[in-house]
DNA sequence: TTTTATTTACGACAATTGTCGTTTATGTTT
DNA sequence: AAACATAAACGACAATTGTCGTAAATAAAA
């Protein structure tokens, strides 16, 4: 299964795993480019970043071109999952009820995606035991 | 309402907060030997930790005693959901659904669990609109 | 009121994070 | 090849975080 030392990435390294899940594999200048949309920061700054983060693994890259290629080193669900357990274990005092009932009750919450969750409920309990 | 200016608390800090939930109001003390039950950290620094917090307000004390007393200046409402709404739009992409079928598909969710959210749907879909 | 125990207050340190400026390489164009 | 454009490496710095040690202030015991 997926390591278990995955540790958690800060918000800007954040930021940029973001950008390579989706345009990887890809340079520092691509994410670069997705990051300066939401941000203001300076290329080199981007470049450091990736840089430490290929040192911790987050990422890897391939230099057999011209210029380094860069990839995502954990998957999106991995980071799903460490995050959710974090905050599930951290603030929501391990029930996941309450994190449900929590994201629910915040009213932006279609009908569409109610009847989606409802009918994902009934396959769950019928396959469930 | 609550305050907008709620900077998130670091991991050592939200234990802290986590004791005062619980005890606030209460001493240094009283939050250390709740922090020493999970993890091996000396007095001071809880006791220094706690008071960089007061210098961010993210706790409160009253010094009218012999020896001074804490709570929490946030409340763990407040801290759940910006903790959601981070990581909601940090590694779920703003998809609520998303995170709740996460939530949802760990298989540690307990039939009686479904049930109550089961429940809450309805009553949700029922005063909805 | 000394002595002893407990609390507070300070100040330090190392590691991490966010940001850059500058210097080196490496390619690309004339 | 000479110049110019890009990219990659380095090294710096300030702020934050996690941890303490030590000294000063207070309270409790003897």
């Amino acid at each position: 299964m997926s390591e278990k030392n995955i540790q958690k990435p800060s918000e800007a390294e954040l930021e940029i795993l973001q950008a390579l899940w989706e345009y990887e594999p890809c340079s520092v200048r691509a994410v670069h480019e997705q990051l300066v949309k939401k941000k203001d920061v300076g290329y080199t700054t981007t470049l450091k970043q990736m840089q430490r983060m290929l040192e911790k693994s987050l990422i890897k890259r391939d230099g057999t071109g011209k210029s380094h290629v860069y990839s995502a080193n954990i998957s999106q669900s991995d980071i799903k999952a460490s995050f959710f357990d974090k905050v599930l274990d951290g603030v929501f005092q391990g029930s996941a009820m309450d994190l449900v009932m929590h994201a629910l009750g915040r009213g932006k919450t279609s009908p569409e995606e109610l009847a989606e969750l409802r009918s994902f409920l009934d396959k769950m309990e019928g396959g469930e035991k």
